[in-house]
DNA sequence: CCAACATATGGAGGGGCACCCCGTTTGTCA
DNA sequence: TGACAAACGGGGTGCCCCTCCATATGTTGG
């Protein structure tokens, strides 16, 4: 999107031509070595699959959270934009529930990302980071589906993002990682208690 | 608990009194030290802790994991015990949810417990494992849930549990983890639409 | 009581990682 | 084009996991 993080943040001086390239080596290093081990992938071999050095790495990213921040930026935002688009649906509920699902699966099968998501109370969504972006984004679905009656009022999407990103975390890594996490995500979204049915329980 | 597990297991020969002595303070070290540090605690430092050698922890714990099931040994079985009981009780589906509960406030503020919980598909619960002994007592609570149908039948206690354990492992360390795992677990058990009140929707 | 032997120990070492210091190189712009 | 800020990266520090093997120590049969 757009641009590069480090433009966005701070537009006070363009970086000079080589540190940008160096900054989007690392970045794709990153990308790669993430999927292929997870958040906790070795900075240092992202650093040399990037062909810099590993104080390169560190002073573009102070730390590791800031690059998988970035690395992870374009999936959330495309996540957002999802949600912008489920709030003009005209089943809120449906538009809501849906969404929660794609993001439990698009964390399940994202090696690293629901590691780089952890939010709540102790862990405030830094201002603009990933986690904040899909509060916001999430906030709008879950309003509407709250004023249309489909969601009690006293949910939170704190509550919510939270609780599908323990999914994401939990099935990350496993052979039918996104199965697992819709059913897990379906499960909390429905409760364990059986739906009575219209005509009344057997 | 009874006995330490090494007697448990293999009851082949007794371990030597020296090795049996360490084995202990190994233990106990690491308890202290996975409180503090959670389950990624460093093992050099509980070696240290202990007064032992590296080579002889590892001897004696081949992985984290293994250290790990026998630090939470005792707590997971007292949830058991906590589970065994609950099964005699007259409402099984008010039991079934305490208990769950319980395990969600257990995991989230004993550092590293949900770490070492891992399961499901991917992570087959090792035979003797904490959760196999989890899954074990459990899953009595359940039958007897859904028999008084006060659960559905398509859910599984792996499950349950993998979702707890989720919610555990993501409030784990947070200032007032016991209160979020409990809200989230709440959230997952009663789902997120509306109860149906008895007098019909306003 | 004491050897002899299996059992157990732990220091040292190999390999890896995160993070930082600082002498050197390289864009950039007047 | 020259001078200067900006960026680089080799190498050092400290920590970690794990293993090898020379040494020490309980155990037990005579």
């Amino acid at each position: 999107m757009a641009d590069t993080a480090a433009a966005s943040a701070a537009p006070a001086r363009p970086l000079r031509a080589d540190a940008r390239r160096n900054y989007d080596r690392i970045l794709a290093a990153a990308e790669a070595e993430v999927a292929r081990s997870g958040a906790s992938a070795s900075l240092e071999e992202i650093a040399r699959q990037a062909g810099v050095g590993s104080a390169t790495l560190h002073r573009h990213f102070p730390t590791r959270q800031a690059l998988l921040e970035e690395v992870f930026h374009d999936r959330v935002e495309a996540l957002c934009a999802q949600a912008r688009e489920l709030a003009t649906s005209d089943d809120p509920g449906e538009a809501l529930v849906t969404w929660l699902r794609a993001v439990a699966v698009y964390g399940a099968t994202t090696r690293g990302l629901a590691a780089s998501l952890r939010m709540g109370p102790a862990h405030p969504p830094s201002g603009t980071g990933c986690g904040a972006m899909l509060l916001d984004a999430g906030g709008e679905l879950l309003r509407r589906a709250q004023d249309a009656g489909a969601v009690r009022r006293e949910t939170s999407m704190i509550d919510l993002l939270t609780l599908v990103n323990a999914v994401s975390l939990v099935t990350e890594g496993d052979a039918d990682a996104a199965d697992e996490a819709v059913r897990l995500v379906s499960l909390a979204i429905d409760g364990v208690r059986p739906l009575p049915v219209p005509g009344g329980p057997a």
